[in-house]
DNA sequence: CCTTGACCTTCCAGTTACTGGAAAGATTAT
DNA sequence: ATAATCTTTCCAGTAACTGGAAGGTCAAGG
């Protein structure tokens, strides 16, 4: 399929895929006008990239992340101390997501517009880690 | 306190507390030195800022979540618009993450070396959302 | 008092990860 | 055939840092 389409499908802005297979995250085939041609696992791929930076992974720990399944001859220690740490980093910013949803409640349900200049939402904001 | 000291408590770089403050996230006093001076309630914001950007939100969105509760002047209402659509957002990226989790630990349990060239991992990649 | 080292300051340049736009070729719709 | 809508590459600009130089400040030791 063309770029415009497997865009749509991944939730990615066309540049960004010319980007990602210009720093070599992506390889798609090439149809013989030379359009990029993308497959169905491009595509997963795509949206896998668009979900884990949208969760604040950076490009290269994404490249990591690709190579946890691409690689097939990484030997499988490393496949799983590498997949094990990313879960600790995953456990943390869910903790983390759930800490800002409680602040963002408490503010919806305790601050409605007759907050006084001691709003205890700031002292929470931190979280309790 | 130092800025210094100010970066130990937030987890952010001295140099990204410096850029935080050119673009107007955050305005800490000013010792007779001429050194900034950080209360605790300036290292909630920029502890705050460290976990919100590290979960994938944008500096303007970040912006936006400090103004939550830092504008006592804005109407009710829109408060509690810009955080239910966060809070949306929120709940977006733990599911994410927890499809992400589930991705990961099934590579952990299933593709311990043996991997054929049709693993799994790669179908359910992209999430079932 | 003086110096040494660890702070801090500003400023300017470089990096990462896109993002927009120009110029031109390919495909599709009328 | 021609216009609209793709697509290509390339080059420049932006966002969000990040590193380094040049210099001021401060607390400790000689």
């Amino acid at each position: 399929m063309n770029i415009g389409n497997a865009s749509e499908r991944s939730g990615l802005p066309a540049k960004t895929i010319r980007y990602y297979e210009d720093i070599g995250l992506l390889k798609p085939d090439r149809a013989d006008n030379g359009y990029r041609d993308y497959s169905v696992s491009d595509v997963h791929k795509l949206r896998f990239l668009q979900r884990s930076r949208g969760l604040g992974f950076s490009v290269e720990e994404c490249r990591q992340l690709l190579a946890l399944y691409e690689d097939k001859h990484r030997a499988s220690a490393d496949v799983k101390s590498m997949a094990q740490s990313k879960l600790q980093e995953i456990d943390r910013k869910i903790t983390e997501l759930r800490e800002l949803q409680h602040t963002l409640n408490h503010l919806v349900a305790h601050c409605h517009g007759d907050q006084r200049p001691d709003c205890p939402i700031l002292e929470n904001i931190s979280g309790s880690s």
